[in-house]
DNA sequence: GCAATGGTTCGGCTAACATCGAACCATGAG
DNA sequence: CTCATGGTTCGATGTTAGCCGAACCATTGC
C-alpha cells in the first residue's frame, strides 16, 4: 500500500517552533553548543537536550563532542535544501512572520545559506556563471570548465585545492526568495569565505544577512560580469 | 528576532500521517475526493474533512466543486518540490517504509512528480537536453533555444501551444530518488502526456510508477540521445 | 578534593490535537 | 416530495508530546 520514503517523521521534527528555531539558527553554517541553542529557542537546557536527543536520531542533526562541549551543526546538504524548499512554499502561503523587520529586503538580497551565498546577488552570479559555460551538468551535480575555473581563479581561490575536499564539490541549490538558482557546494563555500576575507562582504552579527561594502560588491559585479545594479 | 517565512505551520500539517497520504496520494496529479481520500488514507470522512480544511486554509491544497462532489488537488508546483525535497532527506536518513516493494526499483526508473516524469530516465533526459544547450536560464525558470524547441517537435509537441498555458512554462526540479535535476513546468507535463498518447509508456494502476514499453523506451532513448541502458 | 559549568535523565503537569459518533446541510436521482 | 449520497460541524474522548523542576553524570579549573 503505502511506498516511498517515510516523509512523516521529518517533517513533524519541523513542525516545532523550538526544533525549526534550532534548525534555522544552524543554517547560518555555524556549529553550536547544547546552550546557545536553548538562549536562541527561548527554552530551558533540559528541553533543548531532548530536542536534540531527537533532532539527531532522525540524522537531521550532527554532533561533534570537544571537552564538556558538545557542538551541533546540520547533518547535511539536504536538510538546508529542504529548508530553503519549505520557506519557499511558506513565502507563497503569505506565512511570513508578523515582524517583518528592515532586514527583510537586506534578507533578500544576499544571506547566508549554510556555508554559501543566497539571495538575490547569488543567483545573479549562478547565472552569469551558467551563461558562459562555466559549468556543465555531471553525474553527480556541476562540472567546472575550463573557462568557469578563471573567474574563481581571479577572485584568489584555489579550485585544485578546493577539490580535494570530500564533499560534493559544485553543485546548484534552490533560493527561496529568487525561486531559482545559486551556487552550492565547496566551491560555493569558498567563494562566500573568500568574499569575507577580501573584506568585501561581512556577515551581519546575528541574522543570515550579508552586508557588501560599496567597493566589494562594485568589484564582484565587475568580476562576475553581473548585470547592472538597479 | 525571529525572520523570514513561517514554516513551522507548514511542517506541522506535514508532520501528520493522515494528511500526508492525503498530500503522497495527490502528488499523483489527479484531484480527488473527500471520500477517495478518506479512503486512501483509512480515515472517516469526518476526519479527512478537517484535515482538509487545514490543507486548505495554508495553501497547500486547492479545491473545486463540482455538483455535490469536492475535487481536491495540489495547489501548486512548490508543494510538490517540497514533497520530494522531504523524501530526499528521508531517503537518505533510511527512514524508508518497511514494505519496500517490487515497485521500488520501477519508482527510481520512472514515476509521476504530480504531472511530469521523475527518476532516472527523467534526469537522463534533462541532463541530455541541457548538455545540448536546448535551454538556458531565464528571469523565472529555464528558456527554451531553437535547438531545444526541436526535440520536442520531434516528438510530436507544438511547442508554442504549451507555451500559452498560465502556468511556469519550463523549469528544473529536483529529483529525490537521483539527486539531480528533471524537467518540470507546462514543458515537462506535455513530454509525459505525449508519451502516454503514443503509448511509449504506461501510468501503474494505483501507484506513481511509470512503465516503459520496451520499443517506446528505446524510441525515447534515440530522440534524446541519451546514454545506452545497462 | 571541591566547586562551577555543560549536558542528560526522570517524573509529573498541561495543552494540543487526531479521531469518531451523531446530527446536520447540500445536491442529485427517482 | 423523498430518499440516498457527499461533506461539514460539534462535542466528547484519549493519546501524544512539549515543558520544566529536580536530581544526576562529566569535564574543567582552582
Amino acid at each position: 500500500m503505502r511506498e516511498g520514503p517515510n516523509i512523516v517523521r521529518i517533517a513533524a521534527l519541523i513542525g516545532d517552533q523550538t526544533r525549526t528555531e534550532v534548525l534555522t539558527a544552524l543554517i547560518g553554517g555555524k556549529a553550536l553548543t547544547a546552550t546557545e541553542l536553548a538562549g536562541v529557542a527561548g527554552v530551558t537546557k533540559q528541553t533543548i537536550s531532548g530536542h536534540l536527543a531527537k533532532l539527531i536520531d532522525a540524522q537531521l542533526v550532527s554532533v561533534e563532542s570537544q571537552g564538556r562541549h558538545r557542538y551541533f551543526r546540520l547533518a547535511d546538504d539536504d536538510v538546508v535544501q529542504l529548508l530553503e524548499s519549505l520557506m519557499g512554499v511558506a513565502h507563497r502561503t503569505g506565512a511570513v512572520r508578523l515582524r517583518s523587520s528592515p532586514r527583510d529586503p537586506a534578507m533578500h538580497k544576499a544571506r547566508v545559506c549554510y556555508d554559501h551565498l543566497a539571495g538575490e546577488l547569488s543567483v545573479q552570479i549562478y547565472e552569469s556563471l551558467l551563461k558562459r559555460d562555466a559549468f556543465v551538468p555531471g553525474k553527480d551535480g556541476l562540472v567546472l570548465t575550463v573557462g568557469g575555473k578563471r573567474f574563481f581563479t581571479r577572485v584568489g581561490i584555489d579550485v585544485e585545492i578546493v577539490r580535494l575536499q570530500r564533499r560534493n564539490f559544485c553543485r546548484a541549490c534552490l533560493d527561496w526568495s529568487e525561486r531559482r538558482h545559486h551556487l552550492a557546494g565547496a566551491l560555493g563555500a569558498a567563494l562566500l569565505e573568500r568574499l569575507m576575507v577580501l573584506d568585501w562582504a561581512k556577515r551581519d552579527r546575528d541574522s543570515r544577512v550579508v552586508n557588501f561594502s560599496r567597493a566589494g560588491e562594485q568589484a564582484l559585479r565587475e568580476l562576475f560580469r553581473l548585470p547592472v545594479a538597479r
